[in-house]
DNA sequence: TGAATAGTGTCTTTCAGACAATATGCC
DNA sequence: GGCATATTGTCTGAAAGACACTATTCA
């Protein structure tokens, strides 16, 4: 086992590791009024939460209603409940936008430039998910106005530094559908071959050869043949796939 | 444009927007006592810090000297300070723990499990840094209990729930090793080829054929040779490479 | 000349990508 | 039959992986 010092410094600061000075913050905490406690940021959860619809990749955004970027549109999200995880906080948040749960929610990034917010420090934690969007709850009515959906490749003015965000989202989702599932999270349970293709295109935002988009899924093993199929129109009905079971993103 | 409502909830939690209840927290901090502060958890930058030392991958750990976790080993960290960025923090906390700066940092992800700490609730930015190990500064002395540098694949116990943080970081930087030049960020700027394959390997955990290792990285064009040479035993020198000036990760 | 590491080439297999014609169902 | 989408195979080039011997330096 090697050892070896971390670097000295001036002193006063070093002497003090960060373990100690999270143990100091414990001490100070016992106090009824300490000005430490200011510094904490709020943390906030935001979720990008895209789907299908119309053979496009959308994003849903709500709309501002106060200041700061009153009537831009900005990623929903909300503050981290203190007996909650980021997760849980991701979820309810979710749940509470579409009425859905129990779909693919993975962490993208932690966005927290000190003035990235006008009002105060906000430091928040940003997840994306993918939902079907037959999973989804149909319009509420007198919310119509407040959220909607973007093609993700025109989008309008967004708040905060929400089109960071949502190009970061973009990058991990490409990245992500080489070389995992995470593609199917977007389609039924049962699907064509045409409609996967669909998704990937809308990904990655260019087409695809179907012979070897084909050739590629179907040599993977991944999918298996149910023995149904799905007629959408004046022509030939496509076969409709499945996961094989078992197999996860 | 297609517009649609979200979901609705139990209308009054529902009808609150996310930027709305930001908005109300803002008005809430009017107040000079506000109860919502006290949900504000404390929001800390750790950094696992690697380098390679003696043909091994080694992580920077510091002892821990009190409660909780007293005498096992940590990942350095600290807080986040109101006016800087999280990469900022992690920068400093780097700067602190090993004298460096200007080397690589990503981050990694965000932990905050309710009672990931048993003091309160803390919610962890990580970042991992990637140095060489000629860079850092030497001991100092009076502090080499308090730190030390670890074999990544012989960890002693850890304290909270840097287990996890060490395992995702091998885990990141395995998936990076393969799509960028994250590995070069280990070593000094002129390099035999076989450090280099060092580092893959001790990154990876298992040896590599040295004929497709050489012509993978050369055929690359991200090395261009130097003139010189390194003579290090009684053996053969090796010739010395850098990278393609331009080319970064 | 022995020890130690540097340096080099071929073959096989796999994967990615370019490319176009036939099949089926419905009107 | 005409329209619309489903379905299918070959060829080529690139990259990955298995595999072993020669070169150079110095004690």
């Amino acid at each position: 086992m090697t050892s070896e010092g971390a670097a000295p410094d001036s002193a006063s600061s070093r002497q003090q590791s960060a373990s100690d000075r999270r143990e100091n913050a414990r001490l100070k905490d016992q106090n009824s009024y300490d000005p430490t406690r200011y510094a904490h940021p709020s943390v906030t959860v935001d979720v990008v939460i895209l789907t299908m619809r119309q053979r496009r990749l959308e994003v849903l955004l709500v709309k501002r209603k106060h200041w700061p970027f009153e009537g831009l549109w900005a990623i929903p999200g909300g503050f981290v409940n203190p007996e909650e995880s980021l997760e849980d906080a991701a979820r309810r948040e979710l749940e509470e936008e579409t009425g859905v749960r129990d779909v693919y929610l993975e962490q993208l990034y932690t966005f927290g430039d000190p003035h990235r917010d006008p009002r105060e420090r906000v430091i928040t934690v940003v997840y994306y998910a993918l939902i079907r969007a037959e999973t989804l709850r149909t319009t509420a009515g007198d919310n119509a106005a407040e959220a909607a959906w973007f093609h993700v490749y025109h989008l309008p003015a967004l708040a905060f530094d929400h089109d960071r965000i949502l190009a970061y989202t973009m990058q991990r989702l490409r990245g992500k559908l080489e070389y995992t599932t995470i593609g199917f999270q977007l389609l039924a349970p049962e699907f064509t071959l045409s409609e996967l293709q669909e998704v990937y295109e809308a990904i990655l935002d260019r087409p695809l050869d179907k012979r070897n988009f084909r050739k590629k899924v179907l040599t993977t093993g991944i999918l298996e043949p149910t023995t149904h199929t799905r007629k959408s129109g004046h022509h030939r009905p496509a076969a409709l796939y499945r996961f094989r079971p078992g197999v996860e993103a």
